[in-house]
DNA sequence: ACGCCGATGTTGCGCCTGTCAACATACTTG
DNA sequence: CAAGTATGTTGACAGGCGCAACATCGGCGT
């Protein structure tokens, strides 16, 4: 924790981020440059390295900060629901409503990171993020709207699901134009697999189906 | 078509295109840079331009290659299904399995082409790819495994589940080491994707429950 | 109060990339 | 076989990444 008092700058940690959250969203990903945060920041092309090892640790912080975010997307989503089962498909929601809300800024902590695992604190954010997720299973099970048994391959197919929409929608592969519009559809295909999940033994077959050619 | 006969090199522009998978594959997409795809092609830094606008175009081409060979490897592995709904999850199958190959030609094809509408040829292949997958739907639908009504919605579900298991696999955010349990886990997905599927209403409902706040 | 030391920020550099402009080469067509 | 054009090369410039050397400033011990 540097929380106690900024030297030269002035917790120059945290401004770069938030500078670079900004220059990722109002920019573009291409914009997203060390010297480009740096000028918005107001410092020299080489005082961010006083606080990153590199480009790749900066977006890391930035990925880390998104994860946050996207975990108090999802609770504040979550928190009107009526049960279990609505609380689960509303966090859902509020998956894919930060992705179309901050598009770049969610691509950054999936894509362009190849080794956040390089990265500890940051991966931990992200694994509270989808603890969240973990979690609204563990209610639904226990107010019986699923089969009990290990949650974990229940969160990840809802967990995929929301990503693959999102995703999707950011890379404007889906034929639906409005934010409400592919929310909607996020609805019904939450509501769809929920009912598929409800039946569903909660653990994955031995596979053998697919073999190498 | 150029497939008459090469003048200087010999059909070029497939040779960097070949170029540019591999390095993307055998480098990482850091390395995904015109001029070294020059050097591997033995071209110099400044040839691709006679069939390349930019590197995004070069890109764009990348991708839509791999939409081609995403369209095979997914009939490809529907082709030994015994019903069409067993069509169905084993082309979901090809998908995640072709991403698991190529991840990082996978990744070319979503996450960097920002504006793959700019390039309309390419483009139409990734249309072709969903092509199949609606295919498959609505033959399950024939056959009955479904209901009946606009399959669209359907596919989109079902290729938002399959595509966010295929990323998050790539990003390796699941826990999950093997391809092969990844591809079990996929089996596991689908199926239960499927009896949701099978009773619900096929259109998406109007949105009403989220809000900005 | 004072002087030192390390943390923070700056300047300048080498190497790399994307892209343009000018030039060189060789196929093709009349 | 001559000209024109498609193809490939060389050289240049701007901008980015990251190293190294330098400058500045806060805190600490005395």
């Amino acid at each position: 924790m540097k929380r106690a008092r900024p030297y030269h700058h002035g917790n120059l940690k945290q401004a770069l981020i938030q500078a670079a959250v900004k220059v990722l969203a109002k920019m573009g990903p291409r914009a997203f440059t060390l010297r480009e945060v740096a000028r918005q920041a107001k410092v020299s092309h080489n005082a961010p390295y006083r606080h990153f090892r590199d480009k790749d640790e900066l977006l890391a912080a930035v990925a880390g900060e998104g994860f946050e975010q996207l975990a108090e997307s999802m609770i504040t989503a979550a928190a009107g629901a009526g049960n279990a089962l609505e609380a689960l498909e509303l966090s859902g929601l509020g998956y894919v409503h930060f992705a179309l809300e901050w598009p770049e800024h969610f691509s950054a902590m999936f894509d362009y990171s190849q080794d956040l695992g390089a990265y500890p604190e940051y991966a931990a954010s992200g694994r509270r993020a989808f603890q969240v997720l973990l979690d609204n299973i563990v209610a639904a099970q226990k107010a019986g709207h699923m089969p009990s048994g290990d949650p974990q391959p229940l969160a990840l197919v809802a967990w995929s699901l929301v990503h693959g929409i999102a995703k999707l929608a950011i890379a404007k592969r889906l034929p639906l134009e409005s934010a409400d519009a592919i929310l909607g559809f996020t609805e019904f295909a939450t509501r769809a697999l929920g009912d598929g999940l409800s039946n569903v033994v909660p653990s994955p077959p031995a596979h053998g189906k697919l073999r190498k050619r």
